[in-house]
DNA sequence: GCGACAG
DNA sequence: ATCTTGTCGC
């Protein structure tokens, strides 16, 4: 929303300062439209290509996108990828009617070295319930998950750790799980069932395939 | 010093 | 993320 060039260490004591913002708790109105948020990039990396997808909820039809297009201004570096990706995702929503209800993120959100993955930072900069769903793991440990579609196993913190940041979850059979986390205003939990009410079918949920799609196949 | 490391 | 065909498994 504002500080987007930023040296590494300046965008990590940021990082810092809005972790202390995230709410762990649920505190969601009406859900009636959910949004996946992705990005893609063209030109090598010069362009980044943001697309937000708004679903109705829980039909999951189609109910408005955007896609926004900017020059890239800052390299991929692991635990900064917000400051990377968040400035065209920002564009891309600013181009809707209105915020959506909750915001399903690529990435993680608390399940983050300092707390703020991208969905935790888009969260709290634009106040809305969002929540992290990562295809692979960027920090903590966890047990193996079982087979069936719905199971899970918490995310700590480190091996032997004491914290809980965030749930592997396997959402489809016979598939790779998924890193689900608290965004901002979304326990675990219901990030547990809500992430499974946006997937019917596939491994990702449908809101996060609509946004793939128009950033990138 | 060595290994890990979202997209 | 992106560059890319065929191939293995449910």
């Amino acid at each position: 929303m504002h500080p987007w060039n930023l040296s590494p260490a300046q965008a990590r004591a940021l990082q810092l300062e809005l972790a202390a913002r995230v709410e762990r708790q649920d505190r969601l109105g009406p859900l009636r439209r959910v949004a996946g948020v992705d990005v893609g990039f063209e030109d090598g990396g010069a362009v980044t290509r943001a697309a937000v997808a708004v679903l109705d909820f829980p039909a999951l039809t189609p109910a408005a996108q955007a896609v926004a297009r900017v020059p890239t201004t800052f390299p991929y570096v692991p635990g900064l990828l917000s400051f990377r990706e968040g400035p065209g995702v920002l564009a891309a929503l600013g181009q809707l009617e209105a915020l959506p209800d909750l915001l399903l993120c690529d990435g993680q959100g608390i399940a983050h070295p300092r707390r703020l993955g991208i969905a935790s930072h888009l969260g709290v900069l634009l106040d809305v319930p969002s929540i992290g769903v990562g295809k692979s793991r960027l920090t903590g440990w966890h047990e193996a998950v079982g087979p069936e579609k719905g199971d899970w196993v918490p995310l700590w913190d480190r091996r032997g750790g004491s914290e809980v940041i965030g749930a592997v979850l396997r959402s489809r059979r016979g598939c790779l799980p998924l890193y689900i986390s608290i965004g901002h205003r979304v326990s675990l939990a219901t990030a547990i069932e809500l992430v499974l009410a946006c997937t019917p079918r596939y491994r990702l949920p449908e809101t996060t395939r609509q946004a793939h799609r128009l950033a990138s196949g």
